[in-house]
RNA sequence: GGCGAGAUAGCAAAAUGGUUAUGCAGCGGAUUGCAAAUCCGCCUAUCCCAGUUCGAUUCUGGGUCUCGCCUCCA
């Protein structure tokens, strides 16, 4: 039984689906202006999590995360640097697909642009505007009226005193009320065309809370199971979403209702202790980290914090995400046959709960064992992600100690669901090989192979450069010419390269 | 100021009214030509003060500190 910490209700609660057997689900995704950072790939990984293992729980899902892909600062943007809306946002869209693949994120099943579906905001408009939640101010825009409302603050728990009392300056002058926002911007003469949609009340652009309702409602319905993002949603995102929403359905079916069942939100990043942020400078880009760092090791960074929890990013941590992941796939790698592999990313199911999901060629998961049924015991926890992680360790733990080829395909299973260990340990463990020699350690006696690497190696060369001298090293052992069979392995140490003597021959990782 | 979250060993991070979290680091042993990896064992903990209880890190109250939201923000 999967319970889930819910904001509305500030309480962990029992998962029931609307439809028996269905979740739906809609994440706020990324505004598309510039390159994800940490706390962008935090949001990916959570929510990736959250779809993968109601999918693995046998829920039929739809998951829907959108894209904003128009908003002040994406023409600010465009307008710095010269180039279109369409062009920054495509590039930046691109990008955004490719830092969420390299760290396994499964793509949504809708990922809906707020540009395409203006006039699904419109009609939502219009329907608020009927039901006497909306106004025009003098300059033309279109706001939402919340005291009008009733019910406004029951997400973020604010009262509309309290926002009153701790209210910050500038009150925009076109509102009635202070706390009222914006659902339609009249368009400015400077703007370029682009960014201006015909309306009945004018030309003008979308504000940015009504695209979350507009294509919530059109892709899942005016009331579905799930809503996530970011915490700093919360307030006013969010709570002006169930505003638009229920607001707009408020003479429909008996008075509308629920817009949204369970609210799920993530923790920040933070960098020494402060949340990261662009306002504040100290991001750091996915792909930035990614040059440091693979991929898989930021979402097992990701995935050892629980999901509500903060996270604080350091090198030392990425350091010591690294160790704690090598040891599982050195787990792995000690067993001779292991299991056949998924292929990473898109076509891999997790295996179901339920019984449902198989994993390629293998045998569907036997969630009563002892490790499953508390690695599913963990998840159902409120995506108890630590506890699961740890399971798994315990699971390596067994496999290290019987070689067990049965544990070892279980743990591959359980870390499939978490979107870990699919590729071959080699892969892993060796990583993109860059080996830079120099000076004594590349002179004379080891051998043909090295007499002229004085430059960077990368790649197959360096990957041929170890094994030719691993090869050197195990002859020099043969010839119990222990000073040379170690000069060498130091040679390699210092190059980043570890060497291990096992039964079946030397073998290599990276440091 | 209003509202909310949190303080766990050297670091990170779960859980729990009494019984091993887990990972990294450290220590001892096994193993190894020496290592590495692995295994076995060990070490270090629940912010402070009251209360409830046979027993609290866990529940209640107070305090201290930290962080977040109240403005665009994942």
């Amino acid at each position: 039984m999967l319970k889930i910490y819910n904001t509305l209700a500030r309480d962990k609660q029992e998962f029931v689906p609307i439809v028996p057997g269905k979740a739906g689900m809609y994440v706020c995704g990324m505004t598309v202006y510039d390159y994800c950072h940490i706390g962008h790939a935090r949001v990916l990984v959570v929510f990736d999590i959250v779809y993968r293992w109601l999918k693995a729980s046998g829920y039929e899902v739809n998951y829907v995360r959108n894209i904003t892909d128009i908003d002040d600062k994406i023409i600010k943007r465009a307008a710095e640097n010269g180039e279109s809306i369409h062009d920054l946002t495509a590039r930046f869209i691109a990008a955004m697909h490719e830092d969420a693949d390299a760290l396994g994120v499964l793509r949504p099943d809708h990922e809906p642009r707020a540009t395409q579906y203006v006039p699904e905001m419109l009609d939502m408009i219009a329907r608020l505007e009927a039901n006497g939640l909306a106004y025009r101010a003098a300059d033309g825009d279109v706001n939402f009226a919340v005291r009008k409302f009733p019910g406004y603050g029951k997400l973020s728990g604010k009262s509309l005193e309290d926002l009153r009392a701790g209210e910050r300056v500038e009150v925009a002058d076109n509102k009635n009320d202070p706390l009222d926002f914006v659902l339609w911007k009249h368009a400015k003469e400077q703007e370029a065309g682009e960014v201006k949609w015909d309306s009945r009340w004018g030309k003008g652009r979308p504000g940015w809370h009504i695209e979350c309702s507009a294509m919530g409602s059109k892709l899942l319905g005016n009331h579905f199971d799930i809503h996530g993002g970011g915490a700093d949603l919360q307030f006013p995102h969010h709570e002006n979403e169930i505003a638009q929403s229920e607001g707009a359905m408020l003479h429909e079916q008996g008075g509308g209702g629920a817009f949204v069942n369970y609210w799920i939100h993530n923790g920040f990043v933070n960098v020494d202790k402060e949340k990261m942020s662009k306002s504040l400078g100290n991001f750091f880009t996915i792909r930035d980290v990614l040059k440091k760092y693979d991929a898989e090791v930021l979402r097992f960074f990701i995935l050892r914090a629980h999901y509500r929890s903060p996270l604080n990013y350091s090198d030392a941590h990425l350091d010591d995400a690294k160790g704690a992941l090598t040891r599982l796939y050195t787990a792995l790698k000690s067993v001779p046959s292991s299991p056949a592999l998924l292929p990473a990313g898109e076509g891999s199911q997790p295996p179901s709960p339920l019984g449902g999901g198989v994993r390629g060629g293998g045998t569907p998961m036997d969630w009563n064992t002892p490790h499953a049924a508390r690695f599913k015991a963990a998840m159902d926890d409120d995506f108890n992600t630590p506890e699961a992680v740890a399971v798994l360790f315990e699971l390596a733990n067994e496999v290290n100690r019987s070689q067990s080829v049965e544990a070892a395909a279980q743990l591959r299973s359980l870390a499939c669901v978490l979107g870990l260990l699919q590729r071959d340990p080699p892969e892993f463990l060796q990583g993109d090989v860059n080996i830079q020699l120099t000076g004594d350690s590349t002179k004379g006696e080891v051998g043909s192979v090295s007499d002229d690497v004085s430059v960077g190696l990368t790649g197959v060369d360096a990957k041929g450069y170890v094994e030719a001298l691993i090869l050197e090293r195990t002859a020099a052992k043969n010839a119990k010419n222990y000073a040379e069979a170690d000069r060498i392995r130091k040679v390699l140490l210092d190059a980043g390269i570890v060497l291990e003597d096992t039964l079946q021959g030397t073998t290599w990782r990276r440091a």
